[in-house]
DNA sequence: ATGGTTGAAGATCAA
């Protein structure tokens, strides 16, 4: 079973990709990130002739989630997280599917630094953190997964000089995530992937980020120990971000035993 | 110090 995670960048100005990724890579579950459309504006036909069914957590304009299953539909869990610091921005649901919990989040950029943005974003670490504790404590197969924009390690940065200043580099941004990963869960593409040096899944559009390899990794998928267990596999569909019109982001997967 | 690019909205902002 492949699980993944896509941050798209607007749905509607990339419906198209990500027919052909879906077409191309059969993945069981994909968890979107960055809609960038508000509920009734999403194309839920076209998720349907590819195959796949969904529940989202749209907003127009901005943010917005959601989870597709190939040939089953998810069954709503949550939109948004328990006290939520702000409920009109679409950053966050949960469904179960194929008997597995699984959530989408879209965790707030956070930039500039010594702003409320980024005191939003430590704080919105914090209230998902409450609910991930919450979600391992049910000792179900469960799998956060999504565009957490936060950087873990230097090592998962082309360049540490130039994200010194950067919300996703920050030490209270890596030490928040730090915090959650140590409840119990695993960073399935570090686990299967430990001496990559350059294991990214966002280049930035400007200054030929993607010709140069200046990426960085911030996309990941947090594994329940009952996923752990599945788990067969993990890696970054990079030819993804190298079609023409691409996201800034790779599709990035687990796979798990049936 | 600045600018480079993209999407969606709307004459900028968020990333």
């Amino acid at each position: 079973m492949k699980i993944v995670t896509f941050n798209i960048n607007g749905i509607r100005a990339r419906l198209e990709r990500l027919v052909e990724y879906l077409a191309a890579e059969k993945p069981d579950i994909v968890c979107l990130q960055e809609l960038k459309a508000g509920d009734d504006a999403l194309p839920a036909d076209a998720f349907e002739e590819a195959g796949y069914a969904g529940v989202w957590h749209g907003q127009k304009g901005f943010n917005g989630v959601a989870i597709l299953a190939k040939g089953t539909k998810p069954e709503l869990r949550r939109k948004g997280l328990p006290g939520d610091p702000d409920p009109d921005q679409s950053r966050y649901i949960e469904a179960e599917v194929d008997g597995l919990v699984v959530a989408s989040i879209y965790l707030p950029n956070g930039n500039p630094i010594g702003t409320a943005k980024f005191a939003y974003k430590l704080e919105w670490m914090e209230k998902l953190r409450l609910h991930a504790a919450d979600l391992l404590a049910a000792e179900r197969p469960t799998v956060l997964a999504g565009d957490y924009n936060v950087i873990p390690e230097d090592r998962d940065t082309w360049s540490r000089s130039a994200m010194k200043d950067d919300a996703l580099f920050q030490p209270e941004s890596q030490q928040a995530f730090r915090r959650l990963v140590a409840q119990g869960w695993t960073d399935a593409l570090r686990l299967f992937h430990p001496d990559e040096k350059r294991l990214y899944t966002f280049w930035d559009y400007q200054r030929g980020a993607w010709q140069r390899d200046a990426g960085f990794r911030i996309d990941h998928l947090l594994c329940s120990p009952q996923v752990a267990d599945r788990l067969t596999g993990a890696n970054v569909d990079k030819w993804a971000r190298g079609e023409e019109k691409a996201s800034d982001h790779a599709p990035t997967w687990i796979g798990l035993a049936d």
